[in-house]
DNA sequence: CTGAAAGCGCTTACAG
DNA sequence: CTGAAAGCGCTTACAG
């Protein structure tokens, strides 16, 4: 392997100091004349000539990078936040050390100490279950992602699902549905807590009963959705499904499917998310959108933020999510 | 900000040299008594001391960091592959640095620069279209994925995706159709480019003409295989489509569903990859699969090899695909 | 068994 | 207008 060039060897060349090519090369060269600028850019050009990153960052400890830890890269909501969040740090140089969990929170502390260990200027952390984690942070600028519970206020990044999730059951209630079932995450984690919340709440305020039978848990996954489905529809008398996220809502469609149930006629089914495919589905999928994207890239924005200025206040955002009628909701007539 | 604790903070505590915490840090240490060692171990982890990534990687030049550049992160596909590699870097204490192209070659370029600069120790590239990118790579390790074409004899991970898909188009053939279309990418790109040629190739061992107004092309996406099947249903009579991957075929699903077009009765579908979600689909869609997450972990197992082992070949790999029957095509009877 | 010193490739405060 | 020298935080060849 050739012997990487540096800036010594091009200070050779040109025949002046180090110190003249570092300046020049960092723009801080107004002092040095045109001709000595020339010869030094000709020289880096010709040679390929690009400072070594460890050692500038040795001196100047600035990574730019940012750490990013994702529950599951595959799921179709994150991969749409680590779109988001790439482009945003892309646009400003930084790169993206990327760190798949697989809802480990033992793999997340890993990941917390590598990260900082690589001194990464900063880490976007997306986990529903795992608050002790931020005591780990120390003094790294951090920002949550889809974390409604923290200890923290500053730097949360969050969607009013709860909002969001009581105005579909209101959509299906005011449909004329009476027996509305829900699909929520696994017990143990609580990132569906504020859309289970909700389920309740709407119920009660429309004088409808609670019924535990007619809500199942599971993975919040297309193949947990469909067991979770199966499950429920073996006992609950139910016309509609809210559905924690639009995964487990493709599950249901299938379990539906399987048993010659049909949707909307013979249940009406409702999403959460929106993922680019519901549109596509048959029928059409009513949900809820979430700005996966933008969550993504106000996340990177916020990050970079806390990052410039450590003495300011990371700023907060609360998104409103949407209402997407399509096509998956009976309406009764009245 | 705290400032960092280092190696001659912890020497000074302990009242040794910088030399025998390194040593014994590193596992050199079998010369130092056992109570020194102890002395060490404790300081350090007292004070959370860990080597500066930066000071460690300027003397010994080894980042543990891979790169990988990939067209869409939010691709079904690519977002499992990136999950083989992770998964494979994260056991061997490597990380990865992601980079979403957007299907930009300009970008990419962009990106092998960016990656090269900060001293990765190879670059995983998964780019259906972008061959002169190659001869960037200078003195890195580098591993090809998803990419027929190319000018190495190493370090391509590849697909029979000729068989694959050609074995596809035989079934449809063998099924009683005679009418069968495809769909394909966009002119200018060649990622599909075997699976075009095996389709031509298999109707022509059967006899059958080539008709070229049965080819639709578009983006490889859901949406683009939405208008590619809208437009080619308006002109063509088929009775059977291929569609060059999963998420077209999604997109020729809702097409055909628009226009009452019932699947598999009236219209057959195959695709290519088997995407999680398209045993889910109604009806669910018979395809091919390709092992991607596998073929992720194989980059970067190859990519260790040729971090570790640099004078010895990259192997390549060739994995077949498998066909997956389910229930979007119609048979004839005979 | 242990440490002083050189060196990795940069940037920067300082002197001229 | 320019350069010599110190320093960033490590590892390692060498001397003792």
């Amino acid at each position: 392997m050739l012997k990487k060039i540096t800036i010594k060897d091009i200070a050779n060349i040109v025949g002046v100091s180090t110190t003249t090519v570092s300046q020049i090369l960092n723009n801080k060269g107004q002092r040095f004349s045109e001709e000595t600028k020339q010869k030094v850019f000709q020289a880096v050009e010709k040679y390929d000539y690009s400072p070594d990153y460890f050692a500038k960052n040795m001196v100047q400890r600035e990574s730019r990078t940012v750490g990013m830890i994702v529950p599951d890269v595959t799921d179709l909501f994150f991969s749409k936040v680590i779109e988001g969040v790439e482009t945003y740090l892309n646009r400003k140089d930084y790169m993206l050390l990327l760190c798949n969990s697989k809802h480990s929170t033992e793999m997340e502390r890993g990941f917390i100490k590598q990260l900082q260990n690589r001194s990464v200027a900063g880490i976007i952390l997306a986990s529903p279950n795992a608050l002790e984690l931020e005591k780990k942070m120390k003094h790294l600028p951090y920002i949550l992602i889809d974390r409604g519970l923290n200890t923290r206020e500053q730097g949360n990044i969050l969607v009013n699902e709860y909002d969001g999730f009581y105005n579909s059951v209101k959509y299906l209630i005011d449909a004329g549905h009476t027996k509305i079932g829900m699909l929520t995450n696994e017990t143990g984690y609580y990132e569906m807590t504020d859309r289970f919340v909700a389920y309740q709440k709407c119920l009660k305020d429309h004088g409808l009963e609670f019924h535990s039978e007619f809500v199942e848990d599971g993975p919040v996954t297309i193949h947990g959705g469909y067991v979770a489905t199966r499950e429920l529809l073996k006992r609950a008398d139910i016309s509609a499904l809210c559905c924690g996220n639009d995964q487990m809502a493709i599950g249901a469609y299938r379990a539906a499917f399987d048993q010659g149930i049909v949707i909307p006629d013979d249940l009406s089914i409702i999403g959460f998310d929106n993922l680019e495919i519901t549109g596509y589905l048959n029928p059409p999928l009513t949900t809820v959108e979430q700005p996966a994207f933008d969550i993504g890239y106000t996340a990177a924005e916020y990050m970079l933020h806390a990052i410039n200025f450590p003495d300011k206040m990371i700023p907060n955002k609360l998104y409103q999510t949407k209402f997407i009628l399509r096509d998956s909701v009976k309406v009764f007539d009245r």
